[in-house]
Order: C-alpha cells, then structure tokens, then sequence
DNA sequence: GCCCGATAGATTGTGCACAACTTAATTGTG
DNA sequence: CACAATTAAGTTGTGCACAATCTATCGGGC
C-alpha cells in the first residue's frame, strides 16, 4: 500500500492522538473540580477578564466553538453555580455570561493546573513554546484558507 | 492573573484546536465516501494488511480507543458494507474485524487525501515529521507514565 | 469436572463537536 | 415606516470519547 497511508506516518493522527492523550492528563485533576477540559477552557476565557461579562458568540471565536456546543456547556456551568448568563440589555439576542462568585474564586484552586500538565508532556519550556507556535500556526493556516 | 492561566499560552488549547482545524479538513473529503474521521483510521489499520482481519481490541491498541467506542463505530462501518464482523471460531469472545471487498476498493480513492490534509498546514515535509515526532514522544510519555 | 478470576466485547449514560434548522431580535434599504 | 436580509442563540440529531457496568466466554487450580 501508499506508504502514505500508513497511520503511523500521519501527522494528523499523531495531533488528534496527542490532544486526547493530554485531555487525559487534565481530566482527574479537573474531574476534582467537577469541570470537563472544554468547561475549563471557558472559564478561561473568563478569567482573563473576570469582572466582564462576555456573549457566547464571543466565547465562541476564542474557542472556535458554535453556540451548538456552547449553549448546553454553559447550561451545566450555570448549573455548577460557575457562571450567570443574562439576555443584554442594548441587544436582546446577546446573551452574556459572566463569572459568578464561586466562579472568580475557583481561578486560585486551579492555578497549579497548566504545571501539571506540562510536565506530564515531558517536554522543556523551549519546546513546549516551539510546539505550541507550530500547532498554532497550522490552526491559523487552516482557518484562513477556509475564510476564502 | 497567572501568565501560565492565559489561554493563548497554553500548549494544550493549541493542540486541541489543531486537532479539530485537521479533522474540519478531513470532513468535507471523507464525506465523499460517507466516512468519519474515526472510521476512517480503522480502514486505515485494515489497510495496512487488508487480507488480516483484527480483533476489536487490537483496533483499539493501535488506535487507543476503547470498545465503548468501537463497538458502535464498527457497526456503522459494517452497515456501509466496508468491514464484516463475526465471531472468532477460537475464543468465541472475540470479534474479528475484516475488510469486505468494497473496504478494500475504497484504498485507492482515498489514496490521495493524506497529501490534501499535509498540504493544508502549510508545513514543508521536514516540519510535518518533526511535528509527528514531537507529539508522538509526547503521547508516548503520557501513556508511558499512566502505565507505572 | 467445577469454580473463580480474568478477558473480550457490548451496553448505558454523559458530555462534547458539529451540521442543520428554528426562533427571535436587529439592521439596512427603499 | 415596512420589510427583507442578517445576526444571536437555542434546539435537534448524529457520531464520537470515555466511564461504568453487564454478559459471555475462557483459563487455571483444585
């Protein structure tokens, strides 16, 4: 066969093997939280800014999420007490979801988190930084050509 | 708040963001042929030795996907008349997974894809293999690590 | 030969992802 | 102002992932 189509020599399964492998990594230290991984990237999104509140849409062009998947997600973190959401004010299609409380609080528990994982990957800063330029790269790659 | 909180900087965002951009360019071409992504890397196991057939478990060795997953997966693909599944006449436990001659013709149509997928990352064949690298010594460090 | 633990696969339930569609609100244009 | 086109979010349906559980089979020790 197409030596191609080898799996081993894909780059594609190594990405899509390499990210459940580190969802892995986060998932009994979130699971202590009661958050999943893409939970957890929401909130921090938040925490970026913890007094703002954003919409979903703009949840969703950071994560490159639709509200398809956002809007249950944000349901259950509501549901957790982690969030509020509220129809806005100026425009009663937005909805804006904001940290709660417990939400703001829990960014301090979490802190330690990203170390962990890094050095579950066994890779140095160096390379940890030159991997996640590459991999961000690709993404940029990919979705500029799909804007034209 | 900590640096290391921001999502930008996160190696782990990178990589789950990748991983879906790639499989949003599977999408459309293995629609085609009415594949997923998924099932697309079980044909490709398949095809490595395509008169052999596998046991769902080794599948999932090769793959790292457990039969909860699988199971389901198979079916559809038995359902589209590439694999046939029966029963192993040794150890009735088992069920051995084999291409059907339909699976086995399809290995020439996708013959091409793997060049459109590598081509989309706008990465040079040198970066494309230092990148599998990379992400397999990273996955292989995290399973290494479950193991202990 | 019989039980016990181990193994293989299937099933159930939860939570993403994503396409397709629906509803409601807003904006632009005549 | 009216109204068509657009936009924001939610809903529905499909298909992974994965944990937990279940069933059937197998293998070893007695």
């Amino acid at each position: 066969m197409t030596d191609d189509l080898v799996l081993r020599r894909q780059v594609c399964f190594a990405l899509y093997t390499a990210s459940r492998a580190l969802t892995d990594v986060y998932r009994p230290i979130l699971d202590e939280f009661g958050l999943t991984y893409p939970q957890y990237l929401v909130l921090l999104v938040l925490w970026e800014r913890p007094d703002d509140a954003r919409t979903v849409s703009e949840l969703g062009t950071e994560l490159r999420l639709d509200s398809g998947t956002l809007s249950p997600l944000l349901k259950r973190l509501e549901g957790a007490g982690l969030v509020a959401r509220r129809r806005s004010a100026h425009d009663e299609r937005r909805v804006e979801v904001g940290l709660t409380e417990q939400g703001r609080a829990l960014r301090q528990q979490v802190d330690h988190v990203p170390m962990c994982v890094a050095q579950a990957t066994g890779l140095g800063v160096t390379e940890l930084v030159a991997l996640r330029d590459t991999l961000t790269q690709v993404t940029d790659t990919i979705h500029r050509q799909k804007e034209q």
